[in-house]
DNA sequence: TCATCCTTCTACACCGATGTAGATCACCGA
DNA sequence: TCGGTGATCTACATCGGTGTAGAAGGATGA
């Protein structure tokens, strides 16, 4: 059996009560009876039984992290801000991968976590404004990302918009005209696909330049993989193009792969920007254009709201849209 | 309030007891009364405490995962390997971070986490065979990964010896003799870099080569930038070879990245290898030459061992070596 | 008819910590 | 000397489930 609080008192001859005192700091403990408790403490190895506090305050210390897969880099690098933001806030984080299912994106928000965790980050990719009721959660949420949602709940996102933009209006200002883009999702409305190839087309609009359809590659899941073989699909069909727009880094990364292995020169004859900033970004070769979203931002941003509300928030949903920065390497400049 | 056993008990018209032997399926319940209690739990939207569960039970059902940094894809890949298959056996995984600091490494085996987990996977970077009796933990533990420690705690391990020199070996065969490696770590003993460079300088010794000292470039921590760096100055150095071993593949590809800035063509002039089999190795330019580790059968046999500890097991610590592949790609072969 | 057995359900203590109320004692000022 | 005040500590109920023992009621078999 593992040491109690009991045993500690009977150790130190004082109250299980006066033990707890001591271990939360209570002030009115005499110095030698704090240090005797103490010295019980350390000689019998008692570590507090978290469940048991649990059970009377009603809190575990616990969030959850619910993202589509860890081995995608954008996720992982999420994870990585997401535990550092909350340990500075004592916070254990619990993380869940749902696949980017819908079916398992829905069982994570209702499924009956017994009061696990006090409070859920989301990070939704196949839940759709359709779902938005069910974003009507017991537990505390925060919203993370990409998806723009609006709805019953806080939300961290992404400037999908502005950040798409930028790098759109790069890719132009460098007198690219034919830009091929990668990995969109058609019949989709609200997805972070739709929101950034949306924010494309009005670029090129503003620019007086109309989007060319035979240049929209879908691609699903955004993977090195997918990214590889619409850019094998885009080759293949014949058409011409001077540069790609992966919706995000992976997908930019599979895709400059098949290019360079047909021959084709980076950024010389086909300029390529991705969106993410991973860290593999800035050692691909040729290095990544791409857009950094602002990911240390979001993750503390959105622990900060969610203890927020954990601790009683219940002020209007938040919204916040984190800053982007534009990273120009060498896949769209030369060297 | 949230809605409690008793309350479900109240509107069913039963005791708590029974609403509690429903919940866990205890046999000997009238059909009639079980659904009554079920579309109570049902009506009133009931959700188990599981620190009241845990609280009788001892367990919480969840385990710890210790890992260096999920940014290193590595790392992420084998917490997404660790959590689907702790999923399996019902278990939460909880993430804690030890940047590979020995300091946070110790504190992770030592943190008072108050019966937060039942069970840690651990996968230490910086501690060495002096720290082997931190290793005699109380809770359940196994150890991840790629150290060798012959101690008190069970360890699933990476097949480094073998994996390496097959690796070399391979390197050898394409008749490249002045191979460089990147990532050592001058003066460690047990770490993997010293297991990794032993294994590469046996499989020289045994082909009747010697390894060539300024071909040994330190590289710490292994990451893409480090990588870069000490391909940098081993060009700098002016010193000639035809291949090299990095000991991981974040370096690899850091590396190869400098390498191609250089005008060097790989494999022809210069053919590159790494170690772990990341999902970017199939996908950077060229693709990279590695080993594949055997990351999922570590995962579930780590999981598989910690949930027999936790079960009571107490045979003999079982050193379980997990399978490894060599992959054979475009940095060393060619097309 | 009665002891026995089985099914179904309940009462109660208990897991380990903490909030609340109150006991004890020294000390202070009137 | 006595009520009052503050420091220090303790007894007890309680958080929400579950193990244990056993009660109630019907069926079975001798």
């Amino acid at each position: 059996m593992a040491v109690t609080m009991r045993d500690v008192a009977q150790h130190a001859g004082v109250s299980p009560k006066t033990v707890s005192n001591v271990m939360n700091g209570y002030p009115f403990i005499r110095e030698e009876t704090r240090t005797r408790v103490l010295a019980s403490i350390e000689a019998l190895g008692y570590q507090m039984n978290i469940s048991a506090r649990n059970l009377k305050s009603g809190r575990t210390g616990i969030i959850g992290l619910a993202v589509p897969e860890l081995s995608q880099p954008y996720f992982a690098e999420l994870a990585d801000a997401v535990i550092t933001a909350a340990e500075t806030h004592g916070l254990t984080v619990v993380i869940e991968q749902t696949n980017a299912l819908r079916d398992r994106e829905l069982t994570t928000l209702h499924r009956p976590r017994g009061h696990l965790v006090d409070g859920l980050l989301f990070s939704p990719l196949a839940l759709g404004q359709e779902d938005i009721e069910h974003l009507r959660t017991a537990t505390p949420m925060v919203l993370l990302g990409e998806r723009m949602f609006h709805g019953p709940a806080d939300h961290v996102m992404i400037d999908n918009v502005a950040g798409t933009r930028a790098v759109t209006e790069h890719l132009l200002a460098l007198g690219r005209r034919r830009i091929a883009v990668l990995g969109i999702h058609p019949g989709e409305r609200v997805g972070t696909a739709a929101i950034r190839y949306g924010a494309f087309a009005s670029a090129l609009t503003d620019a007086g330049l109309e989007p060319i359809d035979r240049l929209a590659m879908p691609a699903d899941p955004w993977q090195r993989r997918t990214g590889a073989e619409a850019m094998e699909a885009l080759i293949a069909s014949g058409e011409k193009f001077d540069a790609v727009l992966a919706l995000n880094d992976t997908l930019a990364l599979g895709a400059l792969r098949v290019l360079i292995q047909h021959g084709v020169r980076v950024p010389d004859d086909v300029a390529v920007a991705g969106f993410d900033d991973i860290d593999e970004a800035s050692y691909s070769i040729p290095s990544l254009t791409t857009v950094n979203p602002g990911r240390r931002q979001i993750a503390a941003t959105a622990v900060d709201i969610l203890v927020g509300r954990m601790n009683g928030d219940d002020t209007e949903h938040r919204e916040v849209v984190a800053r982007y920065a534009l990273h120009v390497r060498e896949s769209t400049s030369g060297h």
